[in-house]
DNA sequence: GGTCAACTTTGACCCAGATCAAGCGCGAAA
DNA sequence: TTTCGCGCTTGATCTGGGTCAAAGTTGACC
């Protein structure tokens, strides 16, 4: 709370948390005082919803604090995760009226947000942006292509074990802990958003996750924090091409 | 084979059928003449390899006729597609060196072809050239968030049904025939391509589609041949909210 | 410290789709 | 004209994960 009203408050680019990661991270100081001008923060508390599917959306942004997800649900009510969203990615899609998703705040949630049409005009201007959104946008769709290969190919077990990995390895690239090798980081999804990230029912990643803890691939303090004693059995559970150590 | 030589003589981009809708979609008259000077036409026949995943890729493109297939494969053989290349699409990331996935020609396949190293470089010089990749990147991720959906919680029958809807109306906005609500296409992909695509087996594909036909959903000539008599009951079938009649 | 609600775990049972196994149809080569 | 091979279909059976149901945990609020 107090951390984010400390962000809410933060109005020198120069200082923000995600200044050299978010769409913002080429622009030079002139480009940036220009976009200061334009800026402005929100925001959500944890389970708040950012945009609703179909809404006209008037702004973009990018999350500087905090987590939300992209969703997408059918008439009966089946849903599917499409997108994590973390600090430093980037809501919103210039050049589109609509929202495609529904966007929620998972945690308690800061976005720096530019009304839509200033952005995109700044955008015709900046080529620094546009090719940073491009970067951005080609990682993105690098990640939903990963995706689908977990969400079509790969079994409960695979898909519980390749969403841990992926979580440890964000931690593990944000936060301390190279140490022993053992990770150690805390969930930040319920057992019903992993499963809508992993085409799955609640049960049964309730399940997974019981068995990889008695099969002692993790440890569990409470339901959310997760310690990681060997990474690379991990991996192995994952179906991820083995062992290689790559830690960024 | 005389179309695709016609295509591979074509030096000149405004006859291209592409010019309109592919990466150089944007430039004008004298962008384009510095795009003539690099780029090269390569062909492959149908069922050849065009990148191998983890190879080093030193040129990227647009497919020009033809269509190919990007996928996934795990050590154990299991694949997945992550997307399907038409006329127009965009083959290789700027500013990566390996190939992230296969890339393999499903029919004959002619390819508008850049070196990567001068392209970069004339992407840096033309906006342009960024802000239409970008447009397509961001359709691109949009089109693969459909698909998670279609991968994640669809049942059999939706998922085929969904390809078929897919097809269908690319067909349609390309060809002929919006005449009496029926449609009529090739399918461009074997039983097991749709497998992979849809994450299902080859054998569960060819149940539900003979299921789709015996009830009268769609109608087969030979194994390729499909008509679709009334295209809002496929889309029924497919779970997409419902009716709406947009045909682009 | 008690209660309530949200989240989670666990069990019993079932079914959609995978797996295993024949056969069919058709175009190309001989 | 036959044969071969590949893509496709169809049947029988199995099983991973869904569904339904019940009970355990935890934390927030009285």
């Amino acid at each position: 709370m107090l951390q984010d009203d400390a962000l809410v408050r933060n109005h020198h680019c120069g200082e923000c948390p995600i200044r050299h990661k978010a769409v913002c991270a080429r622009c030079d100081g002139e480009e940036l005082d220009r976009l200061e001008e334009i800026k402005y923060y929100r925001s959500f508390e944890a389970g708040q919803t950012v945009i609703w599917s179909g809404d006209k959306m008037d702004f973009v942004g990018s999350v500087v604090s905090g987590i939300a997800t992209l969703t997408q649900t059918m008439e009966d009510g089946r849903t599917q995760m499409v997108g994590l969203l973390l600090p430093s990615d980037f809501v919103g899609r210039p050049g589109r009226d609509g929202a495609a998703y529904d966007v929620v705040a998972t945690t308690d949630l800061v976005m720096c947000c530019f009304r839509k049409k200033p952005f995109e005009q700044m955008m015709e201007r900046t080529p620094h942006i546009a090719q940073r959104l491009l970067e951005m946008t080609l990682d993105e769709l690098d990640a939903a292509r990963e995706w689908m290969l977990v969400l079509g190919r790969k079994t409960a077990r695979e898909k519980i074990a390749s969403l841990l990995s992926i979580i440890a390895r964000r931690d593990a690239s944000l936060n301390l802990r190279p140490a022993d090798g053992a990770l150690v980081f805390d969930l930040p999804l319920t057992r019903e958003a992993m499963a809508d990230y992993l085409g799955l029912t609640l049960e049964t990643v309730s399940r997974q996750i019981s068995a990889l803890k008695r099969d002692g691939i993790i440890n569990l303090e409470g339901k959310r924090h997760v310690t990681v004693p060997d990474m690379s059995r991990l991996m192995e559970e994952a179906g991820d091409d083995s062992d290689g150590g790559m830690f960024a």
